[in-house]
DNA sequence: TGTACATCAGTGAACGCGCGTTCACTGATGTAC
DNA sequence: TGTACATCAGTGAACGCGCGTTCACTGATGTAC
């Protein structure tokens, strides 16, 4: 086994970290976004000093959590949507949103990290922004197939004031959202925002005590806002 | 100075817990939730054992944190409601929003604390709900107030699917929400979890890089929300 | 009005714990000749 | 193919810190007679 040898350290190595993240994962769920390094290297059965052969501090360590988290959810998100026929529109929205629920209900730690309270003291580093953005794109492109075939238009009461236009002007730019008219993308971002918002009160428990059955409520709430949108 | 020497105690001791508590406050923007109880104490100058002759521990100090602020942002909502002129639906919609939306941003850290990722390993006590519904038992009053002038009516396609309906019902039967018809409850609490949505999304920093004028946006999503509630 | 007693606020030391990060080190695994 | 050297993973002790909570205690403030 000449020059192998490279591959079986790098592939060593790619397991420890992948067994570090892996914990680390398991521990979001009891910590929160506070996980410690020296319980999950404990529970891996090294010293917590070695955990810095693989990662430069404990920010480290939670960004990449984070990063695999919007990677996760994105790839889930984008697989779902991808099983629908192209021309459901309406159906490709129903089933991107349920996918996002369902990701965030199975794995609650780690939405609570992407779209909870921010942890204090934690700056996200650029690196997050480009995974984060998975899922809207998903949602772009869907009103961008509706603005093409022409199931989607702009409503008269959707004049947009100056400085909104100008904002979403500028996301217009970015990768995955051209071709889009702003009244659209803000249309898209404000179901967007309710989505979350549905998402949010589920799991925060805000609805505990009036609500009970979590997916006939999530279901009706989706329709209606689905009709919002136009699909 | 007879029998006011008991008064003078006991303003003594509730002046010491409104400190407690406001520095308290104070440390949760820089804290988060995992506040320290000895930091408070050495902020104030005091050993951190006297604080437990006011808090049985540092989760009854967190507790006490978030009714304050619950009562404090739904004081906040009534008033500014209260104060636009009784018939007119949309404008008290409006206000409420708004007033939510502004103390929100006055209070960011206790916002989280109410809205945001639960605390891992606190469990909120019953003594925070009936402050936690102030806020939605307004918007239930302008929506009955809709119904009864007539302004309000439940469309065709609201029929709720039987668990939704029965859930509502529920909640029905609770002070502050009598009387409203199960359908525009259901549409009430969608509006509140995408007013909360929006908010959220502003302050947790997830529109950081799209949106910059918050207000313009903040107001136009509202006004688009507003609609879908029918007023 | 004055005195004995109970209540209460607050102290400071201690318990027992956990944390992130650094550092000098040991061995094993790979690389170059 | 064999050997000298460099790289890398991992250790264990240490630094310096913080935490919530308990406990026996001191004084001051109130209460009852």
């Amino acid at each position: 086994m000449p020059t192998r040898s490279t591959g079986t350290r790098a592939r060593a190595r790619a397991q420890t970290i992948e067994d570090l993240k892996r914990v680390a994962r398991s521990h979001l769920a009891t910590d929160g976004a506070d996980l410690s390094l020296r319980s999950v290297a404990r529970e891996l059965g090294m010293a917590s000093s070695a955990v810095y052969r693989y990662f430069d501090s404990r920010d480290a360590l939670l960004t990449a959590l984070i990063i695999d988290a919007y990677d996760d959810l994105g790839e889930a998100t984008e697989q779902a949507e991808a099983a629908v026929r192209h021309p459901d529109l309406r159906g490709r929205w129903l089933t991107t949103a349920h996918a996002i629920r369902d990701w965030s209900r199975a794995n609650r730690a780690e939405y609570g990290l992407l779209y909870g309270t921010p942890v204090p003291g934690y700056a996200a580093p650029e690196d997050t922004i480009g995974p984060a953005t998975r899922t809207v794109v998903v949602m772009a492109a869907i009103l961008r197939d509706g603005v093409e075939s022409g199931a989607l238009a702009v409503l008269p009461q959707e004049r947009l004031p100056a400085p909104v236009r100008s904002d979403l002007e500028g996301v217009l730019g970015l990768p995955g959202f051209e071709g889009l008219p702003p009244a659209l993308l803000a249309r898209g971002m404000g179901a967007w925002a309710a989505l979350f918002g549905l998402i949010s009160f589920e799991l925060f428990g805000r609805l505990t005590n009036a609500v009970h059955d979590d997916d006939a409520w999530f279901d009706y709430q989706l329709r209606q806002l689905t009709r919002t949108l136009g699909l």
